[in-house]
RNA sequence: GUCCCCAUCGUCCAGAGGCCCAGGACGUGGCCCUUUCAAGGCCAAAACACGGGUUCGAAUCCCGUUGGGGACGCCA
Protein backbone atom coordinates (compact mmCIF):
# COMPACT_ATOMS: atom_id res chain seq x y z
CA UNK A 1 0.00 0.00 0.00
CA UNK A 2 1.91 2.99 -1.51
CA UNK A 3 -0.53 5.65 -0.17
CA UNK A 4 -0.86 4.15 3.26
CA UNK A 5 -1.77 7.05 5.69
CA UNK A 6 -0.60 7.25 8.72
CA UNK A 7 -1.87 10.11 11.10
CA UNK A 8 -1.53 10.69 14.78
CA UNK A 9 -3.27 12.09 17.79
CA UNK A 10 -0.58 13.95 20.57
CA UNK A 11 -2.50 15.15 23.49
CA UNK A 12 0.24 16.35 26.24
CA UNK A 13 -1.26 15.23 29.26
CA UNK A 14 -1.63 18.34 31.21
CA UNK A 15 -5.46 18.22 31.24
CA UNK A 16 -7.84 15.74 30.76
CA UNK A 17 -9.39 15.39 27.24
CA UNK A 18 -11.55 18.57 26.16
CA UNK A 19 -14.09 18.58 23.62
CA UNK A 20 -11.05 20.29 21.24
CA UNK A 21 -8.95 17.79 21.56
CA UNK A 22 -11.95 15.21 21.35
CA UNK A 23 -12.78 16.41 17.63
CA UNK A 24 -9.41 16.72 16.66
CA UNK A 25 -8.68 13.12 17.60
CA UNK A 26 -12.22 12.56 15.86
CA UNK A 27 -10.82 14.22 12.34
CA UNK A 28 -7.61 12.11 12.77
CA UNK A 29 -9.18 8.92 13.42
CA UNK A 30 -11.99 9.27 10.69
CA UNK A 31 -9.04 9.99 8.13
CA UNK A 32 -6.98 7.12 9.17
CA UNK A 33 -10.56 4.86 9.07
CA UNK A 34 -11.18 6.31 5.90
CA UNK A 35 -8.36 5.90 4.00
CA UNK A 36 -7.72 2.32 5.76
CA UNK A 37 -4.49 3.93 7.16
CA UNK A 38 -3.49 3.58 10.91
CA UNK A 39 -4.15 6.33 13.53
CA UNK A 40 -1.47 6.49 16.06
CA UNK A 41 -1.58 7.86 19.78
CA UNK A 42 1.27 9.32 21.11
CA UNK A 43 1.65 11.08 24.64
CA UNK A 44 3.52 14.40 24.71
CA UNK A 45 4.66 14.34 27.95
CA UNK A 46 7.70 16.07 27.66
CA UNK A 47 6.70 18.68 30.33
CA UNK A 48 7.39 16.19 33.20
CA UNK A 49 5.99 18.64 35.68
CA UNK A 50 2.98 19.16 34.44
CA UNK A 51 1.94 15.94 33.27
CA UNK A 52 0.62 12.99 35.03
CA UNK A 53 -0.28 9.42 34.91
CA UNK A 54 -3.67 10.30 35.99
CA UNK A 55 -4.45 12.51 33.23
CA UNK A 56 -2.70 10.27 30.30
CA UNK A 57 -5.19 7.84 31.87
CA UNK A 58 -8.26 10.67 31.45
CA UNK A 59 -7.28 10.70 28.20
CA UNK A 60 -7.24 7.44 27.29
CA UNK A 61 -11.01 6.75 29.18
CA UNK A 62 -12.19 9.90 27.08
CA UNK A 63 -10.77 8.39 23.51
CA UNK A 64 -12.05 5.08 24.66
CA UNK A 65 -15.85 6.58 25.89
CA UNK A 66 -15.78 8.12 22.20
CA UNK A 67 -15.11 4.60 21.01
CA UNK A 68 -11.58 6.20 19.01
CA UNK A 69 -9.54 3.18 18.98
CA UNK A 70 -6.10 3.48 17.95
CA UNK A 71 -3.48 1.18 16.15
CA UNK A 72 -0.40 2.18 17.21
CA UNK A 73 0.25 3.80 20.55
CA UNK A 74 -0.10 3.14 24.71
CA UNK A 75 -1.32 0.19 25.71
CA UNK A 76 -0.89 -1.71 22.41
CA UNK A 77 2.84 -1.15 21.33
CA UNK A 78 3.49 -0.87 17.60
CA UNK A 79 6.47 -0.89 15.48
CA UNK A 80 7.32 2.52 16.41
CA UNK A 81 7.61 2.30 20.27
CA UNK A 82 8.02 3.78 22.54
CA UNK A 83 4.66 6.00 22.27
CA UNK A 84 5.29 8.06 25.26
CA UNK A 85 7.53 11.53 23.85
CA UNK A 86 9.08 10.75 27.43
CA UNK A 87 10.90 7.62 26.77
CA UNK A 88 12.20 9.12 23.28
CA UNK A 89 14.47 11.78 24.53
CA UNK A 90 17.94 9.95 22.86
CA UNK A 91 16.12 10.26 19.79
CA UNK A 92 15.53 14.08 20.14
CA UNK A 93 19.06 14.86 21.32
CA UNK A 94 20.56 12.60 18.63
CA UNK A 95 18.87 14.93 16.11
CA UNK A 96 19.60 17.78 18.02
CA UNK A 97 23.52 17.01 18.04
CA UNK A 98 22.82 15.86 13.91
CA UNK A 99 21.26 19.43 13.24
CA UNK A 100 24.64 21.43 14.96
CA UNK A 101 26.53 18.88 13.09
CA UNK A 102 24.93 19.55 9.75
CA UNK A 103 25.01 23.44 10.50
CA UNK A 104 21.35 24.10 10.58
CA UNK A 105 21.38 24.53 14.73
CA UNK A 106 23.92 25.72 17.11
CA UNK A 107 25.19 26.44 20.75
CA UNK A 108 23.65 29.36 22.52
CA UNK A 109 25.13 30.28 25.79
CA UNK A 110 22.42 33.18 26.44
CA UNK A 111 21.61 33.06 30.19
CA UNK A 112 17.91 33.04 30.75
CA UNK A 113 18.00 36.07 32.54
CA UNK A 114 18.92 38.30 29.74
CA UNK A 115 16.71 36.64 27.18
CA UNK A 116 14.12 37.86 29.89
CA UNK A 117 15.36 40.94 30.42
CA UNK A 118 15.50 42.00 26.61
CA UNK A 119 11.67 40.67 26.00
CA UNK A 120 10.73 42.55 28.88
CA UNK A 121 12.04 45.58 27.76
CA UNK A 122 10.54 45.18 24.21
CA UNK A 123 7.18 44.54 25.90
CA UNK A 124 7.35 47.92 27.35
CA UNK A 125 7.96 49.75 24.44
CA UNK A 126 4.79 47.32 22.64
CA UNK A 127 7.27 44.99 20.81
CA UNK A 128 8.23 41.77 20.32
CA UNK A 129 11.24 40.81 21.11
CA UNK A 130 13.18 37.72 18.93
CA UNK A 131 16.72 36.64 19.79
CA UNK A 132 19.11 38.89 18.23
CA UNK A 133 21.18 35.74 17.40
CA UNK A 134 24.24 36.39 20.00
CA UNK A 135 25.91 33.09 19.93
CA UNK A 136 25.48 32.34 16.31
CA UNK A 137 28.98 34.58 15.22
CA UNK A 138 30.78 33.58 18.63
CA UNK A 139 34.65 34.01 18.56
CA UNK A 140 35.79 30.66 18.53
CA UNK A 141 38.32 31.81 21.65
CA UNK A 142 34.84 32.87 23.32
CA UNK A 143 33.14 29.78 22.93
CA UNK A 144 36.33 28.08 24.28
CA UNK A 145 36.12 30.40 27.31
CA UNK A 146 32.87 29.41 27.66
CA UNK A 147 33.26 25.82 27.71
CA UNK A 148 36.33 25.92 29.80
CA UNK A 149 33.82 27.14 32.69
CA UNK A 150 31.13 25.05 31.40
CA UNK A 151 29.00 27.59 31.08
CA UNK A 152 25.20 25.91 30.24
CA UNK A 153 24.20 25.93 26.83
CA UNK A 154 21.03 25.34 24.95
CA UNK A 155 21.02 24.58 21.20
CA UNK A 156 18.87 26.82 18.75
CA UNK A 157 17.76 26.18 15.17
CA UNK A 158 19.14 28.60 12.70
CA UNK A 159 16.49 29.75 10.38
CA UNK A 160 17.08 30.20 7.01
CA UNK A 161 16.27 33.72 5.30
CA UNK A 162 13.46 33.33 2.60
CA UNK A 163 9.89 32.20 2.88
CA UNK A 164 9.02 29.08 4.50
CA UNK A 165 5.13 27.95 2.87
CA UNK A 166 3.40 24.65 3.12
CA UNK A 167 -0.16 23.45 1.79
CA UNK A 168 -2.73 23.36 4.44
CA UNK A 169 -5.68 21.39 3.34
CA UNK A 170 -8.03 23.43 5.42
CA UNK A 171 -6.70 26.78 4.48
CA UNK A 172 -4.95 26.42 1.14
CA UNK A 173 -1.07 27.50 0.98
CA UNK A 174 0.55 29.44 3.96
CA UNK A 175 3.33 31.30 3.53
CA UNK A 176 6.10 32.66 6.14
CA UNK A 177 8.95 35.08 6.14
CA UNK A 178 11.84 33.58 7.86
CA UNK A 179 12.67 37.07 9.31
CA UNK A 180 9.77 36.88 11.07
CA UNK A 181 10.67 33.65 12.68
CA UNK A 182 13.27 33.51 15.30
CA UNK A 183 16.31 31.26 16.03
CA UNK A 184 14.10 29.16 18.21
CA UNK A 185 15.01 27.04 21.09
CA UNK A 186 15.50 22.96 20.15
CA UNK A 187 17.15 21.62 23.21
CA UNK A 188 17.42 23.20 26.65
CA UNK A 189 20.49 23.41 28.66
CA UNK A 190 19.76 20.82 30.26
CA UNK A 191 19.37 18.55 27.75
CA UNK A 192 15.95 18.63 27.63
CA UNK A 193 14.33 18.60 23.84
CA UNK A 194 11.72 21.56 23.09
CA UNK A 195 8.11 20.54 21.49
CA UNK A 196 9.24 21.74 18.41
CA UNK A 197 11.79 19.10 18.17
CA UNK A 198 9.84 16.55 19.73
CA UNK A 199 7.08 16.64 17.34
CA UNK A 200 8.97 16.63 14.41
CA UNK A 201 11.64 13.84 15.59
CA UNK A 202 8.72 11.73 16.18
CA UNK A 203 6.43 12.39 13.23
CA UNK A 204 9.81 11.44 11.15
CA UNK A 205 10.06 8.26 13.01
CA UNK A 206 6.54 7.05 12.87
CA UNK A 207 6.67 8.25 9.63
CA UNK A 208 3.52 10.38 9.83
CA UNK A 209 1.79 11.43 6.39
CA UNK A 210 -1.27 13.58 7.63
CA UNK A 211 -0.67 16.28 10.74
CA UNK A 212 -4.19 17.15 11.43
CA UNK A 213 -4.05 19.55 14.22
CA UNK A 214 -5.81 22.77 15.97
CA UNK A 215 -4.86 25.78 14.44
CA UNK A 216 -3.23 27.26 17.25
CA UNK A 217 -0.30 25.38 15.48
CA UNK A 218 -0.27 27.23 12.39
CA UNK A 219 2.54 29.67 13.44
CA UNK A 220 4.46 26.89 14.86
CA UNK A 221 4.21 25.12 11.52
CA UNK A 222 7.02 26.79 9.49
CA UNK A 223 9.07 25.65 12.55
CA UNK A 224 8.04 22.23 12.03
CA UNK A 225 8.62 22.13 7.96
CA UNK A 226 12.32 23.97 8.36
CA UNK A 227 13.15 21.07 11.23
CA UNK A 228 11.73 18.35 8.27
CA UNK A 229 13.41 19.69 5.84
CA UNK A 230 16.79 20.47 8.22
CA UNK A 231 16.30 16.45 9.13
CA UNK A 232 16.22 15.64 5.35
CA UNK A 233 12.70 13.88 5.86
CA UNK A 234 9.60 14.81 3.58
CA UNK A 235 7.15 17.13 4.91
CA UNK A 236 3.57 15.92 6.20
CA UNK A 237 0.35 16.92 4.45
CA UNK A 238 -0.75 19.62 7.18
CA UNK A 239 -5.02 20.30 8.30
CA UNK A 240 -5.21 22.57 10.85
CA UNK A 241 -8.66 22.45 12.31
CA UNK A 242 -10.00 25.77 13.97
CA UNK A 243 -10.78 25.71 17.39
CA UNK A 244 -14.19 25.49 19.33
CA UNK A 245 -14.90 28.55 21.14
CA UNK A 246 -17.31 28.72 24.00
CA UNK A 247 -20.86 30.90 23.65
CA UNK A 248 -19.28 33.84 24.11
CA UNK A 249 -17.03 33.83 21.03
CA UNK A 250 -13.79 32.74 23.80
CA UNK A 251 -11.38 29.83 23.74
CA UNK A 252 -13.23 27.49 25.52
CA UNK A 253 -12.33 27.02 28.91
CA UNK A 254 -13.48 26.03 32.70
CA UNK A 255 -15.55 28.56 32.96
CA UNK A 256 -17.42 27.74 30.04
CA UNK A 257 -19.03 25.02 32.00
CA UNK A 258 -18.31 21.15 30.82
CA UNK A 259 -14.99 20.92 28.44
CA UNK A 260 -14.01 17.62 29.31
CA UNK A 261 -15.67 15.00 27.34
CA UNK A 262 -15.90 12.66 30.50
CA UNK A 263 -18.04 15.53 32.21
CA UNK A 264 -20.66 15.22 29.35
CA UNK A 265 -20.27 10.91 29.84
CA UNK A 266 -21.40 11.67 33.08
CA UNK A 267 -24.41 14.35 32.39
CA UNK A 268 -25.66 11.24 30.35
CA UNK A 269 -24.68 12.12 26.94
CA UNK A 270 -24.39 9.33 24.15
CA UNK A 271 -20.99 8.45 22.42
CA UNK A 272 -22.42 8.28 19.38
CA UNK A 273 -24.15 11.54 19.32
CA UNK A 274 -21.37 13.67 21.09
CA UNK A 275 -19.07 12.31 17.54
CA UNK A 276 -21.68 13.12 15.65
CA UNK A 277 -21.93 16.44 17.39
CA UNK A 278 -18.62 17.12 17.39
CA UNK A 279 -18.01 16.20 13.71
CA UNK A 280 -20.44 18.90 12.20
CA UNK A 281 -18.65 21.24 14.47
CA UNK A 282 -16.49 22.95 11.90
CA UNK A 283 -16.71 19.79 9.21
CA UNK A 284 -19.49 19.28 6.62
CA UNK A 285 -20.61 16.54 4.55
CA UNK A 286 -20.94 18.70 2.27
CA UNK A 287 -24.64 18.57 2.10
CA UNK A 288 -27.35 18.55 4.57
CA UNK A 289 -26.99 15.31 6.62
CA UNK A 290 -26.74 16.07 10.09
CA UNK A 291 -27.54 12.55 12.07
CA UNK A 292 -24.91 10.56 10.62
CA UNK A 293 -23.47 7.16 11.53
CA UNK A 294 -19.74 6.43 12.17
CA UNK A 295 -19.85 4.66 9.11
CA UNK A 296 -21.43 7.07 6.98
CA UNK A 297 -19.32 9.55 8.92
CA UNK A 298 -16.03 7.50 7.62
CA UNK A 299 -17.16 7.15 4.33
CA UNK A 300 -18.06 10.62 3.74
CA UNK A 301 -14.74 12.32 5.53
CA UNK A 302 -12.62 14.92 4.01
CA UNK A 303 -9.92 17.04 5.23
CA UNK A 304 -11.42 19.85 2.63
CA UNK A 305 -14.50 19.43 4.05
CA UNK A 306 -13.37 20.85 7.23
CA UNK A 307 -14.16 24.70 7.75
CA UNK A 308 -11.83 27.50 7.81
CA UNK A 309 -13.76 29.68 11.18
CA UNK A 310 -13.96 28.91 14.84
CA UNK A 311 -17.12 27.49 15.69
CA UNK A 312 -19.09 28.11 18.77
CA UNK A 313 -20.00 24.64 21.10
CA UNK A 314 -24.11 24.86 21.39
CA UNK A 315 -24.96 23.04 23.96
CA UNK A 316 -28.69 22.65 22.69
CA UNK A 317 -27.75 20.95 19.32
CA UNK A 318 -25.98 18.98 21.52
CA UNK A 319 -28.91 18.12 23.43
CA UNK A 320 -31.10 17.65 20.74
CA UNK A 321 -29.08 15.59 18.92
CA UNK A 322 -28.46 13.46 22.05
CA UNK A 323 -32.72 13.10 22.28
CA UNK A 324 -32.43 12.09 18.67
CA UNK A 325 -30.38 9.28 19.53
CA UNK A 326 -31.79 8.03 22.53
CA UNK A 327 -34.73 7.69 20.29
CA UNK A 328 -33.55 5.82 18.23
CA UNK A 329 -31.62 3.29 20.27
CA UNK A 330 -32.18 -0.20 20.56
CA UNK A 331 -34.66 -0.80 24.19
CA UNK A 332 -32.15 -3.43 24.92
CA UNK A 333 -29.08 -1.64 24.28
CA UNK A 334 -30.76 1.80 26.02
CA UNK A 335 -32.31 -0.64 29.04
CA UNK A 336 -28.35 -1.40 29.75
CA UNK A 337 -27.32 2.06 29.86
CA UNK A 338 -29.76 3.26 32.29
CA UNK A 339 -30.09 0.45 34.47
CA UNK A 340 -26.57 1.09 36.42
CA UNK A 341 -27.75 4.70 36.83
CA UNK A 342 -31.12 3.62 38.51
CA UNK A 343 -28.90 0.91 40.40
CA UNK A 344 -26.67 3.75 41.76
CA UNK A 345 -29.91 5.58 42.91
CA UNK A 346 -31.15 2.76 45.33
CA UNK A 347 -34.23 2.69 42.11
CA UNK A 348 -33.30 -0.54 41.17
CA UNK A 349 -31.73 -3.66 42.42
CA UNK A 350 -27.93 -3.66 41.86
CA UNK A 351 -26.88 -6.48 39.02
CA UNK A 352 -30.77 -7.44 38.60
CA UNK A 353 -31.25 -7.12 34.81
CA UNK A 354 -33.85 -5.24 33.27
CA UNK A 355 -37.12 -6.99 32.97
CA UNK A 356 -40.06 -6.67 30.47
CA UNK A 357 -41.67 -4.57 32.61
CA UNK A 358 -38.79 -2.27 33.13
CA UNK A 359 -37.90 -1.75 29.98
CA UNK A 360 -41.89 -0.71 29.03
CA UNK A 361 -40.89 2.15 31.54
CA UNK A 362 -38.18 3.21 30.14
CA UNK A 363 -39.77 3.40 26.87
CA UNK A 364 -42.69 5.19 28.36
CA UNK A 365 -39.98 7.58 29.09
CA UNK A 366 -37.82 7.68 26.25
CA UNK A 367 -39.16 10.46 24.09
CA UNK A 368 -38.96 12.95 26.98
CA UNK A 369 -35.49 12.20 27.76
CA UNK A 370 -32.65 14.25 26.20
CA UNK A 371 -29.95 12.41 28.27
CA UNK A 372 -29.33 8.98 30.02
CA UNK A 373 -29.81 10.99 33.21
CA UNK A 374 -33.43 11.59 32.53
CA UNK A 375 -34.32 8.49 33.14
CA UNK A 376 -33.32 8.43 36.73
CA UNK A 377 -35.32 12.09 37.31
CA UNK A 378 -38.26 10.43 35.26
CA UNK A 379 -38.37 7.18 36.72
CA UNK A 380 -38.16 7.61 40.83
CA UNK A 381 -41.68 8.30 40.88
CA UNK A 382 -42.44 4.56 39.26
CA UNK A 383 -39.91 2.84 41.36
CA UNK A 384 -40.83 3.99 44.60
CA UNK A 385 -43.36 2.87 47.29
CA UNK A 386 -44.71 5.87 48.19
CA UNK A 387 -45.39 8.92 46.05
CA UNK A 388 -44.41 12.38 47.31
CA UNK A 389 -46.81 15.50 45.49
CA UNK A 390 -45.26 18.50 44.12
CA UNK A 391 -46.06 21.64 45.76
CA UNK A 392 -46.60 22.76 42.06
CA UNK A 393 -49.09 19.99 41.38
CA UNK A 394 -50.82 20.41 44.66
CA UNK A 395 -51.12 23.54 43.70
CA UNK A 396 -52.41 23.16 39.99
CA UNK A 397 -54.26 20.24 39.92
CA UNK A 398 -56.30 19.02 43.51
CA UNK A 399 -57.58 22.16 43.89
CA UNK A 400 -60.97 21.00 42.51
CA UNK A 401 -64.18 21.02 45.04
CA UNK A 402 -65.85 17.52 45.26
CA UNK A 403 -62.28 15.93 43.98
CA UNK A 404 -62.19 13.37 46.94
CA UNK A 405 -65.63 12.38 46.54
CA UNK A 406 -65.03 11.59 42.49
CA UNK A 407 -61.78 10.26 43.23
CA UNK A 408 -63.28 7.95 45.82
CA UNK A 409 -65.66 6.79 42.55
CA UNK A 410 -62.66 6.34 40.18
CA UNK A 411 -61.30 4.11 42.43
CA UNK A 412 -64.43 1.76 42.89
CA UNK A 413 -64.70 1.88 38.73
CA UNK A 414 -61.06 0.91 38.29
CA UNK A 415 -61.30 -2.19 40.73
CA UNK A 416 -63.75 -3.25 38.22
CA UNK A 417 -61.80 -2.63 35.28
CA UNK A 418 -60.21 -5.94 33.04
CA UNK A 419 -58.34 -6.39 31.53
CA UNK A 420 -56.02 -3.49 33.39
CA UNK A 421 -54.61 -2.36 30.26
CA UNK A 422 -54.51 1.53 28.40
CA UNK A 423 -57.32 1.12 26.89
CA UNK A 424 -59.56 -0.22 29.01
CA UNK A 425 -58.37 2.10 32.05
CA UNK A 426 -59.11 5.70 29.71
CA UNK A 427 -61.99 4.11 28.92
CA UNK A 428 -62.87 3.94 32.55
CA UNK A 429 -61.97 7.35 33.64
CA UNK A 430 -63.66 9.24 30.76
CA UNK A 431 -66.86 7.25 31.90
CA UNK A 432 -66.26 8.31 35.87
CA UNK A 433 -65.83 11.83 34.56
CA UNK A 434 -69.08 11.93 32.77
CA UNK A 435 -70.93 10.21 35.69
CA UNK A 436 -69.62 12.79 38.01
CA UNK A 437 -70.42 15.51 35.56
CA UNK A 438 -66.90 16.51 35.78
CA UNK A 439 -64.27 17.03 33.00
CA UNK A 440 -62.13 13.96 32.32
CA UNK A 441 -58.92 16.58 32.32
CA UNK A 442 -59.80 17.21 36.14
CA UNK A 443 -59.79 13.55 36.78
CA UNK A 444 -56.57 12.73 34.72
CA UNK A 445 -54.52 15.20 36.16
CA UNK A 446 -55.88 14.45 39.54
CA UNK A 447 -54.81 10.61 38.78
CA UNK A 448 -50.83 12.36 37.29
CA UNK A 449 -50.30 13.43 40.97
CA UNK A 450 -51.74 10.52 42.45
CA UNK A 451 -49.50 8.43 40.37
CA UNK A 452 -46.68 10.43 39.78
CA UNK A 453 -46.56 13.14 42.29
CA UNK A 454 -45.76 15.83 39.39
CA UNK A 455 -47.51 18.10 36.46
CA UNK A 456 -45.78 16.22 33.83
CA UNK A 457 -45.64 12.19 33.04
CA UNK A 458 -46.22 10.11 29.82
CA UNK A 459 -49.52 9.19 29.28
CA UNK A 460 -51.78 8.90 32.40
CA UNK A 461 -53.35 6.16 30.96
CA UNK A 462 -50.35 3.71 30.06
CA UNK A 463 -48.99 5.06 33.20
CA UNK A 464 -51.83 3.75 35.12
CA UNK A 465 -51.63 0.47 33.03
CA UNK A 466 -47.89 0.67 33.85
CA UNK A 467 -48.71 0.86 37.27
CA UNK A 468 -51.53 -1.97 37.33
CA UNK A 469 -54.34 -1.92 39.15
CA UNK A 470 -53.06 -2.77 43.28
CA UNK A 471 -50.36 -0.28 42.67
CA UNK A 472 -52.96 2.31 41.13
CA UNK A 473 -55.89 1.64 43.54
CA UNK A 474 -53.41 2.14 46.21
CA UNK A 475 -51.65 5.66 44.93
CA UNK A 476 -55.10 7.22 44.34
CA UNK A 477 -56.44 6.09 47.54
CA UNK A 478 -53.55 8.15 49.04
CA UNK A 479 -54.85 10.60 47.32
CA UNK A 480 -58.27 10.29 48.99
CA UNK A 481 -56.65 10.33 52.02
CA UNK A 482 -54.40 13.32 51.18
CA UNK A 483 -57.38 15.34 50.32
CA UNK A 484 -59.11 14.27 53.30
CA UNK A 485 -55.96 15.67 55.15
CA UNK A 486 -56.09 18.89 53.59
CA UNK A 487 -59.68 19.36 54.71
C1' G B 1 3.39 45.84 18.65
C1' U B 2 4.65 41.94 14.73
C1' C B 3 3.10 37.66 12.02
C1' C B 4 -0.80 34.26 10.69
C1' C B 5 -5.91 32.55 10.20
C1' C B 6 -11.11 33.62 9.70
C1' A B 7 -15.66 36.48 8.16
C1' U B 8 -23.39 33.50 5.07
C1' C B 9 -29.57 33.58 9.79
C1' G B 10 -28.62 34.04 17.47
C1' U B 11 -25.61 29.05 16.70
C1' C B 12 -23.52 24.96 13.38
C1' C B 13 -23.23 24.12 8.30
C1' A B 14 -24.62 24.16 2.41
C1' G B 15 -23.20 27.38 -1.35
C1' A B 16 -16.54 26.33 -5.09
C1' G B 17 -19.49 33.31 -11.08
C1' G B 18 -25.49 32.79 -13.37
C1' C B 19 -29.50 26.99 -10.49
C1' C B 20 -29.62 32.09 -4.65
C1' C B 21 -34.72 38.30 -3.89
C1' A B 22 -29.46 32.34 -0.51
C1' G B 23 -30.77 26.06 1.33
C1' G B 24 -30.71 22.59 5.84
C1' A B 25 -30.30 21.83 11.17
C1' C B 26 -30.46 23.60 16.40
C1' G B 27 -32.70 27.40 18.96
C1' U B 28 -36.95 31.02 18.89
C1' G B 29 -42.38 32.22 17.74
C1' G B 30 -47.19 30.36 15.94
C1' C B 31 -50.52 26.44 14.61
C1' C B 32 -51.93 21.14 14.61
C1' C B 33 -52.06 16.66 17.63
C1' U B 34 -53.36 16.27 22.92
C1' U B 35 -55.02 14.50 29.62
C1' U B 36 -49.88 17.23 31.22
C1' C B 37 -44.89 17.58 29.57
C1' A B 38 -42.24 15.99 25.71
C1' A B 39 -41.96 13.76 20.95
C1' G B 40 -43.99 14.39 16.06
C1' G B 41 -46.21 17.35 11.87
C1' C B 42 -46.96 22.15 9.49
C1' C B 43 -45.83 27.40 9.14
C1' A B 44 -42.99 31.82 10.28
C1' A B 45 -39.26 35.37 11.60
C1' A B 46 -34.02 35.27 10.93
C1' A B 47 -27.85 36.05 7.38
C1' C B 48 -24.14 36.88 2.46
C1' A B 49 -19.72 42.67 7.99
C1' C B 50 -18.45 47.32 5.14
C1' G B 51 -16.12 49.85 0.88
C1' G B 52 -13.85 49.56 -3.68
C1' G B 53 -12.71 46.83 -7.99
C1' U B 54 -12.83 42.43 -11.95
C1' U B 55 -17.02 40.58 -14.94
C1' C B 56 -22.57 40.89 -19.27
C1' G B 57 -23.32 38.88 -14.23
C1' A B 58 -20.57 38.07 -7.56
C1' A B 59 -22.33 35.28 -1.25
C1' U B 60 -18.79 33.10 -4.58
C1' C B 61 -12.50 36.15 -7.61
C1' C B 62 -8.94 40.55 -6.19
C1' C B 63 -7.70 44.84 -2.90
C1' G B 64 -8.68 47.68 1.39
C1' U B 65 -11.35 48.69 6.06
C1' U B 66 -13.60 46.83 10.26
C1' G B 67 -14.45 42.88 13.47
C1' G B 68 -13.15 38.13 15.67
C1' G B 69 -9.48 34.37 16.70
C1' G B 70 -4.52 32.40 17.11
C1' A B 71 0.83 32.64 17.68
C1' C B 72 5.03 35.31 19.15
C1' G B 73 8.93 30.92 25.90
C1' C B 74 15.30 27.01 27.50
C1' C B 75 5.51 25.40 27.78
C1' A B 76 3.12 21.80 24.95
Amino acid sequence: MASSVRVRFAPSPTGYLHVGGARTAFFNWLYARRHGGAFVLRIEDTDAERSSDDMIAGILDGLRWLGLDWDEGPGIGGPHEPYFQSQRFDRHRAAAAALVAGGHAYYCYCSADRLRQERERADARGEAWQYDRACLSLPSQRIAELEASRAPRAIRFKVPPGQTAFADAVHGRIEFDGAHIEDFVILRSDGHPIYHLSVVVDDVDMRITHVIRGDDHISNTPKHVLLFQALGAPVPRFAHVPLILGADKKRLSKRHGATSVMEYARQGYLPDAMVNFLALLGWSPGDDRELMSRRELVDSFTLEGISGGNAVFDTAKLEWMNGQYIARMPIEELAALVLPLLAREGLWPEHAPADERLRRLIELLRPRAKRLSDFVDQARPFLVDTVEYEPEAIKKHLDVPGLSEHVAVLVRALRETSPFDEQQVETTVRRTAEQQGIKAASLIHAARVAATGRTASPGIFEVLAWLGRDRTVRRLEQLVSFLASQD
